[in-house]
This record gives structure tokens, C-alpha cells and sequence, in this order.
RNA sequence: GCCGCCGUGGUGGAAUGGUAGACACGGGGGACUUAAAAUCCCCUGCCCGCUUAAGGGCGUACUGGUUCAAAUCCAGUCGGCGGCACCA
């Protein structure tokens, strides 16, 4: 009896894929292209990981069932390689990261071979060598000439042990995301893109997404549209005015106080000359560092100091107040108090401020209480205005349009929307980054570094070892290169990009097969984009994918590509964890592969990953079940290296099943069920070994089915069922609807809800024949007794429900 | 607090209105073997019944509802997971 050797096998069709070039497109000729992309991962010194497996494998599962439906399927793999963990290790060992993150390339790549994906190695990316990163710059410099890129001075979330600037987006409960340190406030002159431009594009391109639900809802509470009304501020005894955004301008007649942001950059200027000039600076000084470093809590740290100054406004002179609850970046900054907000009034209770009510519940007690002011009764579409007077008596919510046109008309307000969404920032000061294609001038000036200039290289002359400027700034080579080009006293910029500007266009330059001349051939970009399927982990929700919609976008609207949008069609791989956690080096409940995929090979270990559950659901490991997808494979192998035969009477069972397996097979790919697809696998092979042979065709339907899931072994059946070149490039096998029909059928009898019975029937019997023969089954009778039928039902094939009483 | 998802045997899971538990893992019993591994066969939701059986009851987190029929749809409750949370 032979036993199927997954290593020798595995290796031998892995050099004959590469040696005939399976797996290497032509994108200039393709038809019916299938553009299937992974998020690419990040070139880590360890070995590829449980999670990658899980990714990689059912997607390249997926893409190989595209490939046999027909089409071109292009999945390219590619490194994300700046960034900070290679820094790190600079920092901690002396290595250049550039020297380890091309060797931990390489061994990546080499795992990844293993996995037997069809990536087109020819097209691969890393974004850290300047073959790609002029492409960053180039689009940096695209932003930057079309306006979209611009420099502010703004409080930056600074890590003190990182040594570095973070994103919002980076920055966890107050604390550095990486390394836990708490985030301090620095004063600094970053580079921004204007994501907020595109806030309203990129909410309605959700809409033509094929995405999962969840990521879309997340996409928009991250936006966080907001339509309400302006108001003007004018700040008494003096020139100053602000505009003022209120989300529910229906009860602006409660107005009767308002604060203002402790980071806001007027406030020195308010209260210069003011009795607590010294109190209010030392109160912003202090709320600011707490709200920058720590999470926010509402109810605890809810504070604020009288400014001495009012605003003007239709309701009166209103006082301000800086109040830690006020929000620098959303508006402008300034809030109009009412007492139909929870913040405002429990600030108002705090503080000893007067409210006013302008609405109240329907009911009289309640409303009573509301105007005691018990407590806050807000945003209810139910409650009665009291004021304005031209529209008391009518509801809250009801009432909104018609007060919003009548301020507009009144000139107290005009209509906004407000985005949650902030700019980008993506200026790092780090090392293992791209350059920033930007110098100064003598004067200090900022000008694009041109076109020809680029790549503008990463320097190699610097110390790794932070010291709180941007590492670059040591570059002696960086600095004589800017002043030989551009001339005596110009100096570089000396931040690098954000890696998430690289992965932002990475599916562009996939197509553009590394070409120094364009960031991507317009025709071949017309035809392969956008990406028809893209999985990864829904941990880049809010950030990745977002930002990636807006660089397309952007350039779009620049002409470079013809898509607003990448990413058609998004899928989430579910998470493994080990024994219910999340998988950590820190926790030390790493479930290696490899010795899985030494003693199984790659195929039984891929098919595992996919058996244990719904691909995007993911699952908790257990090394026990590996066994069983072990074993299916060692039967396959035996009953076709034992059972095939050229003269076979195929049976009726076997060709039924055969074909209903097509069909289960094909509809659970298309959805990803790909443990549901197995199983159908498994029991097809358990009525073939049933049988005494099996014929050539069945063996070669079952490679077939098997290609997309277990690559190898598939070539390898393939190869023994006598037919010749690779299964993967063969036609996905089709059933025939007429071969699913058995000659008799197993119909179900309910009585009152319950089965009480089942009888066989032929295939086409009739609903009047199906309901007496269920009549004369004894158990049924038994039922019947004495009893009257109500109501006959016959759900076609399936059952017989009869209601008696 | 808000939004979303989920809850099924000892375990992973299947079934998206039509015979709950497919397919596996684990467990029990048997065959083969000097023995073990491997392999093969049978049993395996819980309970009642029985020499064997026929049959019956209960059962998809909980409580109700809709329906001839509910794991599936609706309302509420509890539990778990994920995201957001000062956005005026």
C-alpha cells in the first residue's frame, strides 16, 4: 500500500509550477482579469505565523477556484517593510535595518513559497527599497502640487521613549500603541494631507462597496458626518469672532453660556489682562497635558474656568468658559452651552452657571421636573418646544428644518456639515522611512524636490539612537547633497512618510511590474483595477483602508488612474487564538506551523486552517484535528492509487453524488465556506471507498475540486488519474442538474408540527398521492384517531404536514 | 453609555423557515497483530422503554410571540466578543 509523501510531492510540483512559469501573468494581454490581493505583511524577523497562514492559504484557495472558473487571477505578494520595528532592532543591535529587513525578506519569501500560493514573484514590492519608494515620494509630490499636502504647527502626540511623533490613530488610551509609554504634547511643524477634503467622497463610495457591513459602519462612524448650523460668536470688547457649530440648532434659545477648547490657540489672547489671567493659564496648561495623555472620562474629568470674557449672541451675553470637554479639532474649537445637553448641563450644574429650558417631555409631572431643573432632558423628537415663540408648541424633533430655515432667513445662523475625519498627518521623525521630497530654503521655505531628483534617497550616514530630532538630521551626506543641487544654505526636510503612505498605492504598482518610467501603465491599470478581491485583517478598518480610498481618489482626480475606489470587494479572515487568546510573543502561546507542516506537509495544514470553521470567523487552535485532514488525504491517496480503473459501471449513487458534490463545492468557495466544501469532499471519498473502482473521470473531477484547496496534492492525483499538464489550469468541472435526481426520495410526515413518520416515494410523486400514502403509515394512523384533518400541507420532495384536532 | 456580531452534543462545527447535530475530533466496543502503531467495521445529544425492538419525552443561552412548521423570523432578558466613546 502506498503512502502519499506530501514533502517529496510538495517540493516536486512547487519547482514544476515555477520551472513552466504556472503562476506568472501577463498583464498587458490578460482576459478576464481577477485582480486577488492579501494585505501584505510586514518583514519581521520571525517565521511566518499562524496568522499568516490563515490569511494567505483560502485566500490563494479563493483565487485558485477564480483561476478554473475562467479568469486571469493576478495575486501578487509584496513586503511593507519601513517602519518602526526594524528601527528598533537598529537601535537595540547595530544592524542597519536595511541589511535585516532584506534578509528577513528573503526567508519570508522562502516560507511563503511553502505555503504553494500562486503569487507572480516577478511583480513583487518592498517598500523600502528606492525602486519603490520614489513612487512615495512621487505621490507626495502629486499631493503636494495639487494642494493636498500642506505644513502646520500643532500639538503633535509625542512618545518620549519612541522618540517620536504618533497619529491619533496610533495612539491607545492616552498611551504610546507600541510601547505603552504615556503620549506627552510637542509643538511641532508636521505635514498633513487633506483627507477631510475627500470625507464626503469617501462616505458615499462606501454605498458601491462590496464590504463587509461592519467595516462600512466603522468607516462612517470614523468620518462622522454631522449636519447642523453656524453661529457667530462675537467676543465682547473686542474684534475677535467665532463661528460656532451646533448639531441641534433647535434649542439655540437655551444658550446661556459657552466654553471654548483648553488647546485653543486664541485663549493667551482672551485672557491677557484679565483678573485670572495667571488661574486660566495654569488651568490650560495642566487640562491640556491630562487630555492629551490620558483617556477622557466624561463624568470625572469634567472641569473648567471662568475666561472673564462673553461672547455676543441672540440669547444675550454669554459667558466663556474653557471647559475640558471642548474639542479642539472638531468645529471651531468653541461650543454653545445649553441645558439640553448632558455635558453642558452637568458643567452648568458644577459651576453654578444659569440654564434655561426651551423644551420639555409631553407629560406635566416630568415636565415640571425639566423645568426645576432636575435633570437634562435632551435630543427626544417627542419634547414640546417652548421657544422660539413662533414655534412653540410644535416637537423637537419635527420641528428641526423648519427652525433651521428660519434662523437661515433670520441671519442668526447658516447650514454646515461636520466631519469627525481629521488630516493626516504623515510626518515621522524616524529613520527607516521615505524621505520627505521636500527642501527649504534659505528663508526656510518649502519647496518639492523635482521629479528627476527622485528617488531622493534614504541616507545611511546616521546614528540610530534617538535623541528627539529626526534622525536624518545627522546626515551629513543628506545635507551636502541638498546644498550641491539646490545651492549654499538649503536644507532637506528631515522627516519621513507615515508607512501607511506606502501601503496607501502598493495595488498600483503591483501592475506596474517595478517600471522606473510610470507609476502605473493606464491601460493595464484600466483593466486590472479596481482589486476584485482584497482580504486582511479588520484591524485596518479605520486606517489603511481608509487612507488607501483617499489616495485613489486623489489621484483620480490628478489623472494618474481611473478608479475612484481600490478595493471592490473586502473580506475579514477570522483571528486564531490560542486556548481563547490572542496570539503574542509576550504570551508566549505562539502556535508555530512548521512543525505541522513537516510532519503533514503544506496542504493538510492549509486544508485544517480552513476545516476548523467559517473562514471569517476564525477560530481557537487545537493541534488535535489536524489528524483527521491527515487522514482524509492518506485515503484519497489510497482509494484512488488502489480503486482506479478504466472499465468502471459507474453506479447511480456515485454519480450523484459526484455531481451534487460539484455543486456544494462550487456554491461554498464562491462564499468562502471552505470547511463546508470539505466536508462535502469527505463525503463524496467516503462513498467512493464504498466501491470496488473508481473510474479515471471521477478521480479526475475530484483533483479538480480539490485543486483550489490542496494545490499539491491535486497536481499529484491529477497526474495519476492519466491525464496530462497542471490541473490548476483546467476547467472548473460542471454538474448537471438532471444527474442530482435519485429515482426515489425520503419524504418526512408531521403531524401537528411533529414527525410522526417517513416513507420513500418515487422521485416525481404527487401532492395528492404523497398526502394519502402519508395517510396510511401506521404511526400517522395511530395520530389520526378520532381526530379531524384541518389542513394538508406538501412542501415538494421534503414532507407532509397534517394538522388535526 | 452607543453601534455591530455571536450564543447548537464532550470538542470544532453543519443546517438561514421544512426530518437539528452533516463532516470531523475525542470517547467506547470489535477486527487485524506476538504486541503496538497504522488501518478497517460498529456505537456515540440527554432521558424513558426493551432480551432485541417498536415507540415516546426533552433538547439549539433564557422568557414570550408569529407560523401547519422556528436554531433560523419578531419582542424582551442574560452572557460573550469586537469597534467607538468630550465630536457640541
Amino acid at each position: 500500500m502506498s503512502q502519499y509523501d506530501p514533502t517529496a510531492s510538495e517540493g516536486k510540483w512547487r519547482k514544476r509550477w515555477e520551472k513552466e512559469r504556472a503562476y506568472n501573468v501577463d498583464l498587458t494581454a490578460a482576459k478576464n482579469p481577477y485582480y486577488s490581493m492579501v494585505m501584505f505583511p510586514y518583514p519581521s524577523g520571525d517565521k511566518l505565523h499562524v496568522g499568516h497562514w490563515y490569511n494567505f492559504a483560502p485566500a490563494d484557495s479563493f483565487s485558485r477556484f477564480m483561476r478554473m472558473q475562467g479568469n486571469t487571477v493576478f495575486t501578487p505578494m509584496g513586503f511593507d517593510a519601513f517602519g518602526l520595528p526594524a528601527e528598533n532592532y537598529a537601535i537595540k543591535t547595530g544592524v542597519h535595518p536595511d541589511d535585516s529587513i532584506t534578509a528577513n525578506v528573503e526567508t519570508m519569501i522562502t516560507q511563503l513559497k511553502r505555503i504553494g500560493c500562486m503569487y507572480d514573484w516577478e511583480k513583487m514590492v518592498n517598500t523600502s527599497k528606492p525602486e519603490y519608494y520614489r513612487w512615495t515620494q512621487w505621490l507626495f509630490l502629486q499631493m503636494f502640487k495639487n494642494n493636498l499636502a500642506y505644513r502646520k504647527d500643532a500639538n503633535v502626540n509625542w512618545c518620549d521613549s519612541c522618540k517620536t511623533v504618533l497619529a491619533n490613530e496610533q495612539v491607545w488610551e492616552g498611551k504610546c500603541e507600541r510601547c505603552e509609554t504615556d503620549i506627552l504634547l510637542k509643538p511641532m511643524t508636521q505635514w498633513y494631507w487633506r483627507v477631510k477634503d475627500y470625507a464626503q467622497k469617501l462616505l458615499d463610495g462606501l454605498d458601491t462597496l462590496d464590504w463587509p457591513e461592519k467595516t462600512k459602519t466603522m468607516q462612517r462612524n470614523w468620518i462622522g458626518r454631522s449636519e447642523g448650523m453656524n453661529f457667530t460668536f462675537k467676543v465682547k470688547d473686542s474684534d475677535v469672532e467665532f463661528e460656532v457649530y451646533d448639531s441641534v440648532p433647535q434649542t439655540y434659545r437655551a444658550q446661556t453660556f459657552a466654553v471654548i477648547a483648553p488647546e485653543h490657540p486664541m485663549l493667551p489672547q482672551l485672557v491677557k489682562g484679565q483678573k485670572n489671567e495667571k488661574e486660566v493659564l495654569d488651568f490650560i496648561e495642566r487640562v491640556k497635558v491630562k487630555k492629551a495623555t490620558q483617556k477622557y472620562n466624561f463624568a470625572e474629568d469634567l472641569e473648567g474656568v471662568f475666561t472673564g470674557r462673553y461672547v455676543e449672541f441672540v440669547t444675550g451675553d454669554l459667558p466663556l468658559w474653557v471647559a475640558s470637554f471642548a474639542v479642539m479639532d472638531y468645529g471651531s474649537g468653541i461650543v454653545n452651552c445649553s441645558a439640553h445637553d448632558e455635558r453642558d448641563f452637568a458643567f452648568a450644574k458644577k459651576y453654578g452657571i444659569p440654564l434655561h429650558v426651551v423644551m420639555v417631555p409631553e407629560d406635566e409631572k416630568e415636565a415640571e421636573k425639566v423645568r426645576n431643573l432636575e435633570y437634562c432632558f435632551c435630543k427626544d423628537p417627542q419634547g414640546i418646544m417652548l421657544e422660539p415663540e413662533e414655534f412653540e408648541g410644535r416637537r423637537w424633533g419635527e420641528a428641526r428644518q423648519d427652525i433651521i430655515n428660519h434662523l437661515e432667513q433670520e441671519g442668526i445662523g447658516y447650514p454646515v456639515v461636520q466631519y469627525k475625519l481629521r488630516d493626516w498627518s504623515i510626518s515621522r521623525q524616524r529613520y527607516w522611512g521615505a524621505p520627505i521630497p521636500i527642501v527649504y530654503d534659505p528663508e526656510g521655505n518649502a519647496h518639492a524636490i523635482p521629479e528627476k531628483h527622485l528617488p531622493w534617497e534614504l541616507p545611511h550616514d546616521v546614528e540610530f539612537r534617538p535623541t528627539g530630532t529626526s534622525p536624518l538630521a545627522q546626515s551629513k551626506e543628506l545635507k551636502e547633497r541638498t546644498e550641491k543641487i539646490f545651492g549654499k544654505g538649503w536644507t532637506p526636510e528631515v522627516d519621513t512618510m507615515d508607512t501607511f503612505v506606502c501601503s496607501s498605492f502598493y495595488q498600483f504598482r503591483y501592475l506596474a511590474e517595478n517600471s522606473e518610467k510610470e507609476f502605473v501603465p493606464k491601460n493595464v491599470e484600466k483593466n486590472w483595477m479596481p482589486v476584485d478581491m482584497y482580504i486582511g485583517g479588520p484591524e485596518h478598518a479605520c486606517m489603511h483602508l481608509i487612507y488607501a480610498r483617499f489616495v485613489t481618489m486623489a489621484l483620480k482626480d490628478f489623472g494618474h488612474v481611473s478608479h475612484d475606489e481600490p478595493f471592490k470587494r473586502l473580506v475579514h479572515q477570522g483571528l486564531i487564538t490560542n486556548q481563547g487568546a490572542k496570539m503574542s510573543k509576550s504570551k508566549g502561546n505562539v502556535v508555530s506551523p512548521d512543525a505541522f507542516i513537516e510532519k503533514y506537509g503544506s496542504d493538510v495544514f492549509r486544508m485544517y486552517l480552513m476545516f476548523m470553521g467559517p473562514f471569517t470567523e476564525g477560530g481557537d487552535w487545537s493541534d488535535t484535528g489536524i489528524k483527521g485532514v491527515d487522514r482524509f488525504v492518506q485515503r484519497i491517496w489510497r482509494i484512488f492509487s488502489e480503486k482506479l480503473n478504466k472499465k468502471v459501471d459507474q453506479e447511480t449513487e456515485v454519480t450523484v453524488k459526484l455531481h451534487a458534490t460539484i455543486k456544494k463545492v462550487t456554491a461554498d468557495i464562491e462564499r468562502l465556506h471552505f470547511n463546508t466544501a470539505l466536508s462535502a469532499l469527505m463525503e463524496l471519498l467516503n462513498i467512493l471507498e464504498k466501491h470496488d473502482a473508481v473510474s479515471h473521470d471521477v478521480a479526475g473531477v475530484f483533483a479538480k475540486l480539490l485543486a483550489p484547496l490542496a494545490p499539491h496534492l491535486a497536481e499529484e492525483l491529477w497526474e495519476l488519474s492519466g491525464a496530462t499538464g497542471f490541473v490548476i489550469d483546467q476547467k472548473w468541472p460542471t454538474y448537471d442538474e438532471a444527474q442530482l435526481i435519485t429515482d426515489t426520495i425520503t419524504i418526512a410526515v408531521q403531524i401537528n408540527g411533529k414527525v410522526r413518520a417517513e416513507f420513500t416515494a418515487p422521485t416525481d410523486i404527487s401532492q395528492s398521492d404523497a398526502i394519502a400514502q402519508a395517510k396510511q403509515d401506521p404511526n400517522v394512523q395511530k395520530y389520526m384517531e378520532g381526530k379531524e384533518i384541518r389542513k394538508e400541507i406538501y412542501v415538494k420532495g421534503k414532507l407532509v404536514s397534517l394538522v388535526v384536532g
